[in-house]
DNA sequence: TCGGTTCATGAATCCAGCT
DNA sequence: AAGCTGGATTCATGAACCG
């Protein structure tokens, strides 16, 4: 039976929703039925990855690797473990607002049969993303490749779901300005990082470093979006969401984790509103129509535009619209047609002319923008 | 119907296969009806994605982007998709000789689904491989990460199979003496190397780099063994076989990619014996028994063995055992006794002294195997 | 001939908001 | 709900072109 252990909350809200910023002990499937439909921004899963792990595995030196043979990681087939997935992923899509997305995290023994479990369940695949590891441990018998990498899944919850969120703009300068790739480098979980017991051994055997779950989090949610993890474990997505400023949901089973977990976060101190504002383009700045422009005399009816290179001219009308050779329209329609294409920028298409340089118009715009509309003569 | 095109033959063999290092004309599935069971050493399958794509892509530019959207890569359905990779899988089962390797390339559009599918026909999956390329194709909408990658599956026919080829130190010494990772850097197939046709348009859409195969064919054959690409293409497979001294089997359905592919490999040269010797490590190396240092006099009968440390010391005895403290046995297995072990290497575990310092007994094996044993006094 | 610039292109499930 | 419109959006590479 899941029962909900409420944290110090991050969000202070007219009806406060008792689930919130809190780990609910239980059942992954059973523990949902708490949440209402369509309640929360992101999930982030690491489910069981289902190893199928022969027998004791020994380093040259003999030593034994701890290897993840827990309970909770064993199914009997892989039908068992399709049906396990099938039921925590149909849990997690009612939960899921529709321009929400999710992450599932696994390794080649799982991530294929849940690949395709979410496909079949209508989840619209964004990207893969792979997790390259710095430090992975070696293959030790010298028969395959280093295991260096683990996959993770992003997908929103429909197919034709356009509403989710993807800071593309805080990504790309977050990486020397050019798009973030489908590759990512991270160290694996170790060193102060690295939850241990008063017996010195690891709490968790796979905690993720938190480095990941921060680009997880940057990439795909805002401040103040509700963060589901239905496999939370020692709550790394949790201490993350807290400090990046996201309300968290965590789902757990083993009452030691769950102590683990609520003792991190209650740790973790939230970055302020500063640092958390990030890198927006365009897309984020208010509009400003062409005509703001004309009407506040940085561009005069009758004035002439060029392209940047003189190929093409037009005369400002009094509306805010175009006209060139006969055709007429608003600066994109006729930045278009003049070049026989579909779409045109016609902000950057069209230049102004200024003491004999061309300038592009986005440069009034820019000035409309500052505030300096004014100041305009 | 598929019919057998036969080229310039790598293999002279007292009975030839009419198969062999040619282009089986024909659908996959069908055309496999040709080949016997259990007769190749390794596959490569480059399969139809099962691209979904919505309309027309522009790049900021305008430009259009030429994508793939040929007739092969049309599926009604996921569940038509699966039938297609069941019988493509099956079939390739079926040829594949029970120490034979796989290798399925794909990305997040099937890769998962071609992977569960392996699981459920009961490959065994050694690797997922990721190919991350240099210069992968932008996200131009921002509305993704840069998808920079493709998956690889590398997988043995069955769960306990030992016998597939991983050359294990040539991949290592390739990869400046550390294990060789799962994650893989290459550029795209582009250049000289992309084949174009008379209207200087590339003849495949999709045409894989030479160097992806070459890694491939490189670290899961052995020279002389046959690779079989069910997908052949342009024959990439075809050609990196050939230069490595491997024989190939190709089956495509279309003339056009069969003429290029006969064009290309005829063109190639296959490398000779000494560019193909790979670094063999200890493994390939002639297994020399303990009991040969003794009859060699390299280890004399009566001498005292250590441990690096002197903690632990044993006997030679006349027959190649050693025995300490009441205990006898193999190198491997003293060694293992007095550490309380399972298992031991006793060659680097037992030291010999030489002028008061003591050596691994592996440098004298070393010394055997350099031809230099009866110069030893 | 050399160096700088422009241009084409690659397995891609690629827009958001308002009327 | 479907359609319209504003206007935002790309990296590495190699060939072609130019001065």
């Amino acid at each position: 039976m899941a029962s909900v252990l409420p944290l110090s909350g991050l969000r202070q809200s007219p009806e406060p929703l008792s689930w919130l910023n809190s780990i609910i002990k239980g059942d992954c499937v059973a523990a949902l039925e708490a949440l209402p439909d369509q309640s929360v921004d992101v999930i982030f899963a690491d489910p069981p990855y289902n190893l199928q792990l022969g027998g004791m595995l020994t380093r040259p030196d003999q030593s034994l690797v701890d290897a993840v043979d827990d309970e909770w990681d064993q199914f009997a087939s892989f039908e068992a473990y399709d049906a396990f997935t099938r039921a925590w992923l149909l849990a997690c899509r009612r939960v899921l607002k529709p321009s929400g997305s999710i992450w599932v995290i696994g390794s080649y023994h799982n991530i294929f049969r849940v690949g395709a479990m979410m496909q079949d369940l209508n989840f619209w695949i964004l990207n893969d993303i792979v997790w390259r590891k710095t430090n992975p441990m070696p293959n030790f018998k010298g028969r395959r490749f280093q295991n260096a990498h683990e996959t993770m899944i992003w997908a929103s919850r429909d197919p034709k779901a356009k509403g989710y969120t993807f800071n593309y703009d805080a990504m790309k300068a977050a990486n020397d300005d050019v798009q973030m790739r489908s590759d990512w480098l991270f160290p694996i979980c170790s060193g102060g990082e690295r939850l241990k017991g008063e017996d010195g051994k690891k709490v968790h055997p796979t905690q993720k470093p938190e480095a990941l779950l921060a680009r997880v989090i940057m990439a795909s949610s805002k401040p103040g979006d509700i963060i589901l993890d239905p496999f939370f474990g020692t709550g790394t997505t949790g201490a993350v969401a807290k400090r990046l400023g996201r309300n968290f949901v965590g789902i757990e089973r083993e009452q030691d984790y769950i102590d683990a977990a609520a003792a991190r976060i209650a740790a973790v101190e939230p970055l302020g509103k500063t640092e958390l504002t990030v890198m927006t383009g365009k897309k984020a700045e208010p509009r400003v129509a062409f005509n703001v422009l004309v009407e506040s005399g940085l561009v005069k009816p009758g004035q002439v535009l060029f392209d940047q290179k003189r190929r093409f001219s037009a005369i400002v009308r009094a509306d805010g619209t175009l006209a060139s050779g006969g055709e007429a329209g608003s600066i994109h329609r006729l930045g278009a047609r003049v070049q026989g294409f579909d779409a045109c920028n016609g902000w950057t298409f069209w230049h102004y002319e200024d003491e004999g340089q061309l300038k592009p118009i986005d440069d009034l715009r820019a000035r409309i923008r500052a505030g300096l509309g004014k100041l305009a003569d």
